[in-house]
Order: C-alpha cells, then structure tokens, then sequence
DNA sequence: GTGAAAGCGCTAACAG
DNA sequence: CTGTTAGCGCTTTCAC
C-alpha cells in the first residue's frame, strides 16, 4: 500500500511553512533597491530601467523566489487564475478543451482551477454559490454547459468574465461551431458519392434542452438533402446519447430495417459513428462497401477505424477561449486577434465512406 | 460565433469589483460581534457560543457572504486548494482519478487546481519550478507520474505534503493496486475454465520506466501460471502501449500465429483487451468460442464489449487520495480510518470469456 | 466566550 | 525611473 513512506508529513519537523521562503523584501535587499520596485521589475507592470530588472531578477532566482499569490492576489485584486467548470470528465471533448484552456493558461502563468458537476444538483449549486465567489478566480469558462440566469448573473455581479465553450449561454460570449455547416459537409460527402438513402442519428431531446446542438445538426443534415433534392425520410432519423453504445443501437435498427435500408450514416458523434460501424459487422454488412458512415469529431479512435469525419479540434477551442479571456484581463495584452473568427473544422475522408453500391 | 453579447465585459461599468461584495465586518456589524468572532464562528475554529454562531450564520447569509479566500489564506498560510499533477486527461484512468478527487475535494471545501502536463518537458519544469511554489496550494496530488528527487524535495522543502495515486513515488506515500496479484486473478479466472495456452499483452519498456506496473502485471500473470504447472511460454507474451489500437496490433500477432494459437488472453489494459476482442473478429474467430479475453480497468467501453475485466475502481482511489490528505491538512478530524486499507479489486465476469475449446 | 490589535506578503498610488 | 506609504480582508494571539 505504501512505499515506505510514513504518512505523516511533514517528516520531522513541524513549521507551518517550510524552511526556505524568501520573500520579497530578501530579494529587495540584496537587488539594493524598495520591495515596490521588485514587485514591478518581475511583474512587468510600471516603469524599471532595464539595469534594475536585470539585477532583481538575478537577485530573484538566486534566491529560488516565487511570489506568494495569495499575498499579491489580496493586494491586486487578480488571481491569476481561472476556473472551468464541466459536466463530466471522461468525455473526449470536455476533456479535450480542457487540455486546450490548460495549456494556454500556463503560457500566460495562469492557474487553472477545476470544477467539475458530475455528481449532481447539490454540487452545482456549492459551486456557483460559494466556490467561485470566494475571490479565487478571475474568470471562469463553462464548458458544455448550460447555465442558469442566476448563475450567470452572480457570476456577472462578481465583475468575473464568464465565457462558454461548446453552447451558447443566454448573454454570454460563446464559442460555438456552425453545426448546421459542420453536419451539412459530412452530408454533402455522402451526397457526393452518390448516396440518396442517407440516414442521421443525432442527439435526443435530453440534450437539446442544453443546447439545440441535435437540432441544429440535424438542420445541416436536413438542409444538404434538401439543396440536392433529395427527399426527406422520418424513418432515417434515429436520435441516441452521443456514446457508443448508443450509436451501435441506433444503426442496429436503421440498417436491420427489412424495406429500403439505408446506404450511408451521418451521426452526430464519433463515438456513435463507430458504434454505428461495430453495428454494420455485426449485421454482416461491411463499411464502406454496403454502407458508408461518418462522423463528427475526429475523436481519439476516428483513425483507428479508419472513420472518416469532420473534425472539431476542441483543443483548439479550449485555446482560444484563453486567449478570449486574456485580451478582457490582461489589458496591456496587443490584442493579438480577435475572437470573432469563426471555429475551424474540416472533413478528414478515411475509409469509412465510399461510393454508393450499385 | 457569438451569442448575442459582446466581449467586452464587464457590461458597461469598469469597476474592478463587483458590486455587492459584503466584507466580515459588515457581517461583524450585522450579527452585533467583532469581526474575530465572525471568523471564529464561521472557520469552526474556537470557541463561540451557539447562541452568537447562529446570529453569524444568519447574518452572513442575509449578505450573502462568502470569504475572500485570498485573504483568510494570507493570514492563515492555508489555502483549502490541492494541486493535482497528472500526465494527460485523455485517458479514462486519470479522468476518472481526478473526478474522485474532486468531489471528495468539493465535499470538503477545497479546490482542485489542475497541472496538466501533457505538453511536454519545458510545462513540466515551470509547473514544479513556479507553479506549485507560490503557495497555492497546500498539497499536492501527483496522479500516474514519477517524480524526480528534485521535485519531491522541493514540494517537501514547502512543506507541502505529497501523494501519489497508481503509481509509488520514491519515498512518498503512494496508492497503489497490487498489480501482481490483480494479474493473477485474471490469469486464474482463465486457468480455471480450462485455458493453459494463455497469452498476455502488457505494457511495454517505457511505461516500465515509470511504475514497474507492466513488469508486476507480468509476474502476476507467470505466477499464476507456474502455480498452475502451466509451462511458460515467451512467445505468449506481446508488449503495446495500453491504447485499443496498441493492443489490436499486438493480438493480431498473437493469434495470427500458425501454430500453437493461444485459447485466450490476459491484457493489461481494458482498452487492449478491447483491441484483441476486435482483432480476433477480424480474423474470424469468436470471442469466446475460440478465445476468452480478460482486461483490467473496468473502462466505461468495457460493458458494451461484454469484456470479463479485473475492476480497479479509479474514482474510489481519488477519493482515497484525499481522505489521506485530509488526515494531514485538517488535524481536528476525527480520522475515521487509516489510509492504509488495500485498494480493492474484483474479478467481474461478461462474456468475453468462456471454456476453453475442445 | 469575545474584542482589540497586529500583521500575513505583496501592490499601487503618490511623491520625488 | 524609484522609494515611501498605505492598505488588500482576513486570522490570530493576547487580554478581558
């Protein structure tokens, strides 16, 4: 269980702090200049000839000294850090996002605090009533989120920018991808190689009280049959939940329909597009040759089964949410671009997909 | 690519604050006591009546009072913050760690602040160089990293006490499975359905390099056998890297082999043991008729495939890591159990796996 | 049990 | 460009 090490800690003695904290006033000491001026030849902010940054910052790193944040945060009012608040954990993009949003934020020296509402309606509400108003933060991100007006507005009270990632928020600046473009260009793929018989599987309502994402997917998948003439079938809908599983049952019944099966899937999800293709070998069918599918996402697994899919790259977003962030907190910042640019995606062909048969 | 709201923010007035932020001494004022008894009655720390803990309580309540973590930290040298340091987030072991952690965490009224280090060495460096020194934190996870002498040395001159989940950290108290005996469980589940030609898929040299783990999985797996009278066979063994793909190339070999196919196999990893269940398809054979395949994890996918695995619970040792934790961080609690239990395991059984053949 | 007062370590005017 | 001087909003001795 453990590997020699005694639990307790620290091992001997028992100082509240540990042993080698130099302050600000040690580095001042020994630069031979006022704590002030320390504090703005490492902060950058304010004016230092560069002879004296130079000698605070060596006087710095001999020292080995950090500034205390909590010390600088009370005194500033900024903390440097960021809270992002999720739904879950264990998803391919939420996850992803995340990795973004982290490693921008650590280029800027920001910390990245994590809320995560997995478990439930009573850990939502402690968040948004007490974690994030504790002066801990000095923004957060909502990632596939919905948030309340409530939740917004005292977010909204605290002064804190509040930017969403994955869904628009109700009077929230977002970053959202043109899903109805994205879902048309995987259609319009399949249109192209000659498929009439194209079947959606697309999310289910309890997802689209979040964000409209189904819909406005299947309004892309719709609106390319349309453009090509092709009419529209109900029973070539089938909604599910975005996992794999979900878009194995889906396909079963799709491509098990005895009349007018359907010779290509667009699903909403990468997951449910492979679960769509595990559902085509079980049934016998082989992808692409009688059935041609594809996804959205370009998720961890889209190459190794060879799914072709249009690719979302959410690092990307959780990156340019940072950097979103940054031009309101950082103003010295030279606005390097705006955050008006369109989110980028794009159709990666594997082979999943292929010419009609017959 | 946005909702309707602008960027700019906040609304129209710049104060930095917001504007209802109650300060302890209006809560002082309210409840009719001095801004010490506020912190003592709220903090828990000290005495106070009941009588005037109520009167706090309501009172700060009332304004909706939330403390400036900030400054209660300055004055206290705790921050109720842990940092968490994993390799990657894309991956259903540290995901599921980290959710654990969190709600444990959230339960407790700290925060999680999260170090991503997926970026490669130079993150890595600043995250313990910097990051973790500005007294942030007042402990630190390390989730599937090996950290250097250094790095724990500098933790340990804070001060900062240091836990490692799934994988021992020299010197630092770590959770950790017992991989020899997990591997042996799996291993005796096969022998007893009558397989002895078994084969393991384990993880190769570089994640030995970290914890040991593929190499105790891999005695597990010999022990098993050897008790069994079950004649070793090097050919039987395949190294990969944990992923799906990784273990599909490596079952592909196992059971393309002209003779001597093995009747099942052992994967150290849910998601190999997934790969070697597709690669068996792809080539014809099913699973279990002609080979049983047995994983580790429990992963979210591993129900869907029917896959027999060894769970290790991941959320379970998150929480774990924080109890432990907390038995440091807050010496008033009643320390309801030692941090020493095993972590569990248990065999569950789907139907990848079956008697052997013939 | 409760209040008064002294900081926690830094930043931000303001002078110079 | 740099030093002086006040705090940031709490927690914590120490008296009472």
């Amino acid at each position: 269980m453990r590997s020699g090490a005694s639990l307790s800690w620290p091992p001997a003695t028992t100082s509240t702090q540990g042993v080698l904290m130099s302050g600000i006033d040690e580095v001042a000491r020994r630069a031979g200049v006022s704590t002030a001026t320390v504090s703005r030849a490492l902060s950058g902010r304010g004016y230092v000839s560069d002879a004296t940054r130079l000698k605070v910052a060596e006087a710095a790193a001999e020292l080995d000294y950090v500034v205390s944040s909590n010390a600088s945060s009370l005194a500033s009012g900024r903390t440097r850090n960021v809270g992002v608040v999720v739904p879950s954990l264990n998803h391919w993009f939420f996850a992803s996002v995340i990795e973004g949003a982290e490693s921008a934020l650590l280029r800027q020296g920001y910390d990245l605090t994590l809320y995560n509402l997995t478990g439930g309606g009573d850990e939502r509400k402690s968040v948004f009533d007490h974690f994030l108003l504790r002066q801990r933060v000095d923004a957060v991100i909502a990632i596939g989120l919905e948030l309340t007006e409530e939740e917004v507005s005292s977010l909204h009270a605290m002064g804190k920018p509040l930017i969403g990632v994955g869904g628009p928020i109700a009077g929230v600046f977002s970053l959202i991808m043109d899903d109805v473009a994205v879902t048309r260009l995987a259609t319009e793929h399949l249109l192209g190689l000659g498929h009439t018989r194209i079947a959606h599987i697309g999310g289910d309502k309890e997802f689209d009280l979040d964000f409209h994402l189904p819909t406005s997917r299947r309004s892309g998948y719709e609106a390319a049959l349309r453009d090509a003439g092709v009419p529209l079938d109900e029973a070539l809908f089938r909604p599910a939940d975005f996992t794999l599983p979900g878009g194995y049952e889906a396909a079963k019944q799709l491509l098990g329909s005895p009349h007018n099966r359907p010779t290509a899937i667009v699903a909403s999800s990468d997951e449910m597009a492979i679960g769509s293709i595990l559902a085509a070998r079980d049934l016998g069918l082989s992808v692409p040759q009688d059935v041609s599918v594809v996804g959205i996402d370009d998720h961890q697994l889209a190459a190794f089964f060879g799914l072709t899919t249009v690719a979302q790259f959410p690092r990307r977003q959780g990156e340019h949410a940072v950097e979103a962030l940054m031009q309101l907190l950082e103003p010295a910042a030279d606005a390097p671009q705006s955050a008006d640019v369109p989110l980028p995606y794009e159709l990666i062909v594997r082979s999943s997909t292929a010419r009609a048969p017959q």
